[in-house]
DNA sequence: CATTCATTTCTATATTTCTAGAAGTATAAA
DNA sequence: TTTATACTTCTAGAAATATAGAAATGAATG
């Protein structure tokens, strides 16, 4: 029921995060197909510097909307299907 | 499904609204109990200037997520439970 | 008409955020 | 052990945002 101090600072991550072009635009990416590593997100999305990308990740993952997974050197993202069905469902179509 | 640009960019409005501690306050308060006035909404904060809480109001407003209706010379606001349910159900408990 | 109440707009300042280059760390491959 | 790839951190400048005081607007009330 959406009452907690917690519970709305989490939310205002989860919407500061999701609140600009270019991260929506990954997390709409990875809803889509997840286990995606950083350069093949980066490709995708063209016109980002590299340091640029890891901070719009370091937020996106640090709200908890998204997750990551290191496989050898490679760091694979995901969304977080619990945190986005509860306050962003619009990610999953 | 989530992938024209304007809806993209809707959403981007929305999320940036609701990532704002004071503006989510005022998201959640208005789901649970409509139509307030400005003033009521303001004393529910405290420690807002009302210029600022116009502000907050107006960016809140513009992306579609509340709407107001002049009653005489009070402006009482809602939230939109269509663009509430699309993207931030959250809200709504 | 003068005044009051509700709200907005203007202006200014402080803070946060976005962006990227350069340098750094970590893992893997040659 | 050099080199390459994947990614992060540091630093800094530019742009956006938050905040509030003061002045303005507009409706209602005395």
């Amino acid at each position: 029921m959406a009452e907690n101090r917690e519970e709305m600072e989490k939310a205002v991550k989860v919407y500061k995060a999701l609140g600009e072009p270019t991260r929506l635009k990954i997390a709409l990416m990875l809803a889509k197909e997840s286990n995606q590593c950083f350069t093949a997100i980066g490709e995708r999305l063209e016109t980002v510097a590299g340091s640029t990308l890891s901070h719009h990740l370091k937020q996106l993952t640090e709200s908890g909307l998204i997750h990551s997974r290191k496989n050898g050197s490679f760091i694979h993202y995901s969304v977080n299907e619990e945190m986005a069905k509860k306050f962003a469902p619009y990610l999953l179509g």
